[in-house]
DNA sequence: GTCTATATCCAGATAGAC
DNA sequence: GTCTATCTGGATATAGAC
């Protein structure tokens, strides 16, 4: 006979309102900008009054904390649920394309993942961990592409950089994001090029 | 025998006080972040009270307006400045070089002109000619050294990437710059065996 | 042109009643 | 947990004396 563990169900209803809450300054972000979130329209999108907000995050840096936590903890769900590609080629095109996915469809998101803006904000250690496992998937994916790991910081440099051009200067187009594959595809011929004196080592 | 044009002395010196002012502005947000901006303080930098400002700018976006003039005229003059090189590739290494340094060189300057991120910032169409201006001469670069001029946005998208990931991760050092020369290899190669079609037109 | 004084508004955060 | 009331400090901007 299954016994149920005993809920608490106080903390689950708290932990519900955090979500909400997050959920909310999600959407304020997307729609006026990162910099743009303060707890004044935060709290009254959840129906609250400012204070009330201090109950659930201890400052308004602490919502953002979480925000990257979230975002982060996001991305790596994305890459962890990509379907195996036993082609390593199309599975290193298939992470850029991923990922270039995740920055332009949301810019606010992006800004706050990847980008230094909100004064005086660092992310928490715990967070640290997950960025940290995003970067070894990434390094694991071009590993089994035979590219050594050396290189992991010139593609996330090439590749990023359509991300930042599109949202900048052609948000919701794809002037700049088109060029994933070609990005891609250069990128494995210049490695190619300079591996053949690496693989023999 | 030459006659000196009569100068008007007081209008030399209300340029030269704007000119004082935006120079301060620039030091702060090199110092705290673009964001960071605010008229107490810079007035405070120039020594005058907040409201004086207000005789040689009528906001602060017309001061965001008038750094960002600045920073297009400094880039455009560079390039303008940039030794002619008879060697078409060795001119296009060195407008990658120059347009890398010009980004990690003041990474607030660069937030300003080339990210949108001043809610309610945006530039005068003066100062868009000059940004065009340099668009041009980028794009004439590449014509000289045997590159259509669609394959722009695909050179700005690496190239730009490279000084994100630079201020974003690794400010002050060169994990991301080192790689320019490999950057503009790396797209020299691949536009070159596309082009061996579109050359025969 | 520069100042003092002020208007207006907003922010994040805390105290304490209920 | 949520509220009202308040603190403290900040911002941009304007009015008007000097």
């Amino acid at each position: 006979m299954v016994v149920e563990p005993i809920r608490d169900r106080r903390a689950e209803r708290r932990e519900a309102t955090k979500a909400e809450i997050l959920d909310a300054a999600w959407e304020l972000v997307r729609a006026e900008g990162l910099a743009a979130l303060n707890l004044r329209d935060l709290a009254a999108k959840v129906g609250m009054r400012p204070p009330s907000l201090y109950s659930y995050f201890d400052s308004k840096h602490a919502i953002y904390d979480a925000m990257f936590l979230q975002g982060n903890l996001e991305l790596l769900a994305r890459y962890e649920a990509l379907p195996v590609c036993d082609d390593p080629v199309g599975a290193l095109r298939q992470g850029s394309r991923l990922f270039v996915q995740f920055g332009i469809e949301d810019p606010a998101r992006a800004q706050l993942l990847f980008m230094r803006t909100i004064p005086g904000f660092e992310p928490s250690a715990e967070t640290y961990d997950v960025a940290k496992r995003i970067v070894e998937l990434g390094i694991e994916r071009l590993t089994r592409a035979g590219i050594r790991p050396e290189y992991f910081d010139l593609w996330t440099g090439i590749v990023s950089g359509l991300v930042w051009q599109q949202i900048a200067n052609d948000a919701g187009g794809d002037r700049w994001t088109k060029y994933v594959d070609d990005v891609v595809d250069m990128f494995l011929a210049h490695v190619n090029k300079h591996n053949k004196r690496g693989r023999s080592k």
